[in-house]
DNA sequence: GCGTAAGCGAGACGGTACGTCTTGTCTTCTG
DNA sequence: CAGAAGACAAGACGTACCGTCTCGCTTACGC
């Protein structure tokens, strides 16, 4: 009934860990992502296949975790009080991040993977997705009860024009993400979240 | 000096390009894109890998051809005339494919894939996605003329507005698709197109 | 610089090492010598790996030990004086303890191992094929002095005569090792060592 | 009920044949059997590890083969008609091959891995020792017939005693193989073997 | 209508990377 | 503070597919 006994995370070696991912981002924006290879990460990083294979499922987890650990921190803003306002700079600071060179196409590559692969799907929702959709519902949530939002807008769908088109264009039309475009998105939508009169 | 001259199309059999298409959609749809083989296929239809390494340069592009080859047909819609819901109609259409249980699926792998592999992405932006944002376009365009929507619009913004939502649900929150979601997203976004006044 | 001190025996832990011998011959005799790993007996036996490394330079060596152990005191044996029936029965017993189901396989595996492994060989030659040898020297150059057996015979050459088809068919011909083999070989090899006339 | 369909071993390709063995007898010989891999067999032949494993079982199969190829036609002898002296040749030749410092060791260790290999076992076993053995059984019941050997004689014990001789000495005692040594034990075999008047 | 050049099914080939296994060392925690 | 527990680096294992190649066989032109 026991079953494969997982590792112990207190005997964990932080080196490795660090070593392991800082390697992985390294390689993947080197060669990208589908010219990355377990056998690799673990020779470059000076690091037995195992310890890899202990610790993550996958070469996407060991990816998605090293990406998150660089971008989740940069996507954290703090909100003024000006709806609008706030709402532009979150977008905006997705966007930069979407556009950047180097994690741009990581980001694209991991959320291609994922529809390869369930538990990395599993991990970036709970761990980009989800959290960025609640911080927006929130915002937008609050500025409905201040009546700055129109009271029988879907919020669901108001969120997903907000970041529908933004994930659009960093998978499908590879349009760039530029400030004036996201400007515009959110000044689109905004006329569509307004209540009637004001 | 000419180089790796390509085989003669009119000489090709079609019985093995039918088989193989087929037998890669019916594989997909069984145990998903990521375990799909390109050395199954060849075994299951019959045909010698070179057959297929022939025909195609990558797996991703034998199960583009084949979905595309079933999905194409069903996005086709008649416009009616009525902006609106010819807008609403559309968008439907899109919607019931991507919600269908083993089409859905198949087509945000392909998607994936196509993160990793430049080649598929080109063939997919040009096989679909450019083709139905033409269709979109023109689609606003013709009702900016008429007046049916704002002069000041970003048609580029209103066409992500309205196709990043539903992109956004089948690759990445994974919410459904219900044509009830589809009507509220359309309307929401007409909110926003329509001229200040009316 | 003085290197890797060896360990004191005196503090040696003997319930460990009981209880690794133990598990080391009885998992061999369950899965054979091949599949047996330290990581398995270090299990079993409820002991650290190091534990086994410390005291024994490998699995051929641990297994070695604990075989000899079970081993020896069962090919020892009493001469009663009488050469000839002394020669049968110091045979007779070895060949008893060879074609033991559980501990000739052993044997012979262990022999195997010993030719890919010159530490293990050492150790098994001086650990039972040397007293051996000199056990039956000593009783044929008794037996010599007393004019049992011609004078001119080259003893070495007798000895290889006893013990070589007997270790042949352990190792090689796999043919079984009775009492009736061991008695015809006996006296067809004493046909040779006996004095020309009487 | 089909099962693993062997391969075609009509489109075999004998260059690599060739290349694997070479290079597994000259690797072994370099390295010995143990520290021999099929990793780095593959490397050095230039072959892909699938080829090795599709057409030998294990590493002992591949060395098997290299030696015996190398070894048999060595051991094999033209009789001269004259009983005594035959055998002592072939004795000699066998002896000459066991010996030899490269193909001695090589041979040991594949009996060695043999006894931890049962397939290996049977090969080596089909491969060697059977044809030698039979080759000296008709020798030996051929002289019985000619009266040169005592009728009573049981022919399975004197060919033991002739051999295993030589395989302990390889084996075990690692006592030098001279010609000198075979001749004294081949001397004192047919004092045994030889009718009691002559 | 006949040869010759292609496409074809089949599958062996040289490779790459996989995920697992075992080794022998090193580290941490515990009795 | 010895030893069990077990994480670690290293690297071989045997497997799965990759994309290329070489076989005969069968079309289907083009002379």
């Amino acid at each position: 009934m026991a079953g494969a006994s997982s590792p112990d995370p207190k005997r964990r070696n932080e080196r490795s860990r660090r070593a392991i991912l800082e390697v992985a981002l390294q390689l993947c924006k080197e060669r990208g992502y589908a010219k990355l290879t377990i056998e690799a990460i673990a020779a470059e990083a000076g690091v037995g296949k195992q310890t890899i294979y202990r610790w993550w499922p996958s070469k996407g987890a060991v990816v998605a975790e090293a990406v998150l650990e660089e971008t989740l921190p940069r996507v954290r803003f703090t909100p003024t009080g000006d709806f609008e306002r706030d709402l532009r700079l979150q977008l905006r600071s997705i966007a930069r991040v979407m556009r950047e060179a180097e994690l741009g196409p990581r980001i694209a590559e991991l959320v291609g993977e994922a529809q390869l692969d369930p538990a990395l799907a599993e991990r970036i929702t709970h761990g980009v997705i989800r959290p960025l959709r609640e911080l927006n519902r929130q915002h937008l949530s609050r500025a409905q009860e201040a009546g700055l939002v129109r009271a029988d807008l879907d919020l669901d769908v108001a969120a997903d024009m907000l970041f529908g088109p933004l994930w659009f264009r960093l998978l499908l039309s590879k349009a760039p993400l530029t400030n004036r475009y996201v400007d515009a998105l959110v000044e689109t939508v905004l006329t569509a979240l307004r209540p009637p009169e004001g």
